[in-house]
DNA sequence: TACGTTTCTTAACTTAAGTGAACGTTTTAA
DNA sequence: TTAAAACGTTCACTTAAGTTAAGAAACGTA
């Protein structure tokens, strides 16, 4: 059971954990750890629920410090999976900056703890400490980076080059993920993903 | 035939549009463009030059003014072209952070003007004007947010429907674009491509 | 202009993914 | 605790992409 003294220790545990993702890319004084501290930020979410749905709006910024979350679409009543986030990734929905109502659902699948962001809040942080935009900027930059790469190998490779890649790349992601979610990521059916898997599994026999 | 005129002419023309599509994220003093005029950034291009091959480093940041060139990769003996920039696009090679070489190569598919920068001048202009930053930032986390969207729908699609899907989103593409590079950009056969499009002729004729 | 190269298309065949259905297992929730 | 729902796998069949090869058209260049 969950005191108030182990509530504040794992509130402390997570401020560390961000903190020290930071450091990577701008050092923080003890002013701007607290101004950070003060925003309260940090949030607790249960495995299951849906952060955002098909047609509505937000303007909060998800950032994962434990647990995973996904992003999906429901096409012709089937969920397509695209993407799954997890501990020290972040994500914008699209509406937040677009303002149009959101193509696609974010929902955790494991217990999860985020930090929640806006807007607002970035205004703000960016306007006291100019160095936090420099941060913003360069994670940004890396992230698109990443995405093109990541985005050039999936066109550049058939279903099972992904498979067997995602296993190198993500390891973690096969263990935690339910087979039908992964296999939309990986751009074919669940059906497709279970029969590949046997194939694999029969040449490595051989 | 280019005389000195003509060509100062072009070179304007060309500045503005830059001031133009920089007018779109932040507005900039007389004093500002000057400073980004005097870092000699403009240049012309001729068709099927390579600004970048496998194995090379390049600090340079590709903007296209007028033009188009495309990224792609030479797997087992074949070209994978996995990206087209045109008008108003940039892109920086994945080499410019990683200082590691190339995995692939960049070359103009067409006659082009680009706005060649690198990190240090970047660092100079941001240094000098915090707004350019902002837009920096801006403009990556768009561009990020973008490249998401067009992998989701990717992956959510068959190589017919991104065809048709290309054709709705950038028919100008398929025009200035070789099918065999059109073929790899959509993740299929250049013979698959042909197929597919005379299956989608076949059908509208019915 | 003429030659060689590149590009695009078509075709026959192979391979793998999509589809629809069945079945056992696991998870969920009343 | 139990019934219902969700999940993963397998199978038979369909559809479409990969492969190999050949030929026609377009292009670039000497």
């Amino acid at each position: 059971m969950a005191s108030a003294t182990d509530s504040r220790t794992n509130k402390e545990t997570m401020q560390n954990i961000l903190f020290d993702f930071i450091s990577k890319y701008v050092s923080l004084t003890e002013e701007e750890k607290n101004a950070i501290v003060s925003l309260d930020i940090f949030r607790s979410v249960k495995k299951g629920t849906t952060l955002l749905k098909e047609g509505e709006k937000t303007k909060h910024n998800y950032f994962v410090l434990k647990g995973c979350i996904r992003t999906y679409y429901i096409i012709e009543g089937e969920e397509k999976t695209t993407a799954f986030y997890t501990e020290m990734e972040g994500m914008t929905p699209h509406c937040v900056k677009s303002n149009a109502p959101s193509e696609y659902y974010i929902s955790c699948i494991e217990d999860t703890i985020l930090v929640v962001s806006n807007p607002d809040m970035e205004v703000e942080i960016n306007g006291k400490f100019p160095k936090f935009e420099t941060m913003c900027r360069i994670l940004s930059e890396e992230l698109l980076d990443k995405e093109r790469i990541d985005f050039d190998k999936f066109k550049t490779s058939s279903p099972e080059e992904r498979y067997l890649n995602l296993l190198q790349s993500r390891p973690d992601l096969i263990q935690r993920v339910p087979q039908h979610q992964l296999a939309s990521y990986l751009g074919i059916k669940p059906q497709s993903l279970s029969r590949l898997r046997a194939r694999i599994l029969k040449k490595n026999k051989s």
